[in-house]
DNA sequence: ATTATTGCAAACGCTTTGCACTCCC
DNA sequence: GGGAGTGCAAAGCGTTTGCAATAAT
């Protein structure tokens, strides 16, 4: 997905709900884009920060909860007790192997667990939304476990 | 799962670990096992302290984790920022419903997916140890909408 | 006796809040 | 002009930390 489009999208999100279109509002559309892999609030706002806005951080707070609504982005969570976002333009659906030893995030994508957990909600009688899968366990980079292990 | 056999249980662990064996740990487990549903750390804490017991946060925090490590507990994240437990005594492996509208978290259970989640990390070259699932959307709750929506 | 564990209070990191100012509609 | 959105700083919440006192080994 181009920005353009992105944009566009949001534009269209932002009025359905009677909220303004403001140029905070792409700013940090824009930067969430630019993001690569996960990131928090607060790291996006100092991103931000340092790279050239003014923007505030309630203002980035607010506009990514914005975003993950209009579904520009995903909310995760990875058990560290804070909200990651991730940029969802050019990505697929996917999940999350956790290794608990070096902290590494490794990601999969698998229609079979969409198709299940879709076919359970329903039997279940529960309207799915969206989904979270994390796997934890040990990893198999050769370097893991001299990383983070020595805490 | 009996209290003794959990006692029991935990203490193999401790000695394992080269732990100590405490009484404050072992008051732990016992609140641990009689809260019904998901607590948080400081939750638990607060119980502990308005039902008799004159124990620390610190020690609190510290000893869920530990009975997570040993399994008697396990870690949930339903993307509050917050760690909750659950006393896995007398339970089976099961995952969660979270109704996006009413905050109501429904479990359930599902053998095809542990298998699926075991095959798949192995494919992909992971050790997995455990995984979480939480699917998003809306409950069939008839008085769902009403509860939390007014926000 | 040694050293892990405890209790306490202060600090921490992420997030939310209150309020005055701004600027989109 | 009215009210949603913004920026700022302070407060909030769950959690972690440092340190002296305590108790398990």
């Amino acid at each position: 997905m181009t920005k353009e489009a992105a944009h566009k999208e949001f534009t269209s999100f932002l009025k359905k709900g009677d909220n303004r279109i403001t140029p905070e509002r792409f700013e940090v559309l824009d930067h969430a884009m630019d993001y690569k892999g996960h990131f928090g609030a607060d790291e996006l706002y100092i991103k931000m920060r340092t790279s050239n806005s003014d923007i505030s951080r309630a203002t980035v707070y607010n506009t990514v909860e914005l975003l993950a609504q209009c579904g520009l982005v995903v909310k995760r969570n990875f058990g560290e007790n804070k909200t990651r976002y991730e940029s969802i333009v050019n990505k697929k659906l996917h999940d999350h192997l956790i290794c608990t030893n070096c902290g590494t995030i490794k990601e999969f994508s698998e229609p079979k667990i969409q198709k299940i957990v879709k076919e359970l909600s329903v039997a279940i009688g529960f309207e799915p939304d969206s989904y979270s899968l994390n796997i934890y366990g040990k990893c198999t980079n050769p370097n893991c476990g001299q990383i983070k292990n020595a805490k």
